[in-house]
DNA sequence: CTACCTGCAAATTTTTTGCATCCGG
DNA sequence: CCGGATGCAAAAAATTTGCAGGTAG
């Protein structure tokens, strides 16, 4: 991630807890609970649950992780990727419980489409789908 | 809504919060939060947060209200559609914060064909855009 | 009568804020 | 030094649960 120049050429100082949560972000690839997350980090040396969503609030503004929510009521975050190129969305299998990442070229086409027909400008789109994985089927 | 029958049949009694709510919810015909719907109820006559989160778990069970979470980490509600026939999505315009349904088939036709393609049984699926509605555009 | 429904209040869970202090540049 | 960054504890906000009645069928 080049999350920490980003943060420094807009004037943010480091920090012991944030730079430790940037690291676990960037090594992980699916999407984590801020609660996960503090759990993780606390394990090693003491870091606040403020600190966690202090920090995923201060990337989600700079557009450096992605929030989700898939419909038990807890935020999950997941690196962004500026370059477009792992962009992804999601399945929740019912059956396993797993969080599935995929991409979809002809959904992307889709969404383009229908922003030009419906004069939207979008910014941001985020599918979630619900159903059974390719194991569970 | 024929959500009443639904419920009978399947040995549900009849109650005030849940009767009020769902005529409240067929009425609406975009989203509401438990709040909301609890501010609007309690008005006339007083009815228990607790009874809505049950009625709207109860009908959210049985398909009878569709769960959305925007993003801001609070559930909406809308009544859901069994004919299919007002499937829609959801834009979050950033500039007026007006929730804005939309349909589109070519999104509905992507959906499905990645469906077969990744081996998913897909028994739902939300599609959540951040951006300009056509007024703010 | 019995099983389900309801209101109230209290408990949980997730997220936010206030504040004193620490630390990076 | 100064403007962030952090930890802790307390506060808010959203949702869930326990319990003692009430009511539909």
């Amino acid at each position: 991630m080049h999350a920490r120049e980003v943060l420094a050429s807009s004037g943010h100082h480091r920090g012991a807890a944030r730079d430790k949560l940037i690291d676990l972000l960037a090594a992980q690839d699916c999407a984590l609970s801020a609660l996960e997350i503090e759990d993780t980090l606390r394990r090693d040396g003491s870091v606040a649950r403020a600190s966690v969503y202090r920090a995923l609030d201060l990337l989600h503004d700079h557009e450096l992780v992605t929030r989700l929510e898939l419909g038990d009521g807890v935020a999950r975050y997941e690196p962004a990727d500026p370059t477009g190129r792992h962009h992804h969305h999601h399945l929740i299998c019912e059956q396993c419980g797993q969080l599935v990442p995929f991409d979809d070229p002809g959904l992307e086409r889709s969404i383009h489409n229908l922003s030009r027909r419906l004069g939207f400008v979008i910014n941001e789109h985020e599918v979630t789908l619900r159903g059974n994985c390719a194991d569970c089927s």
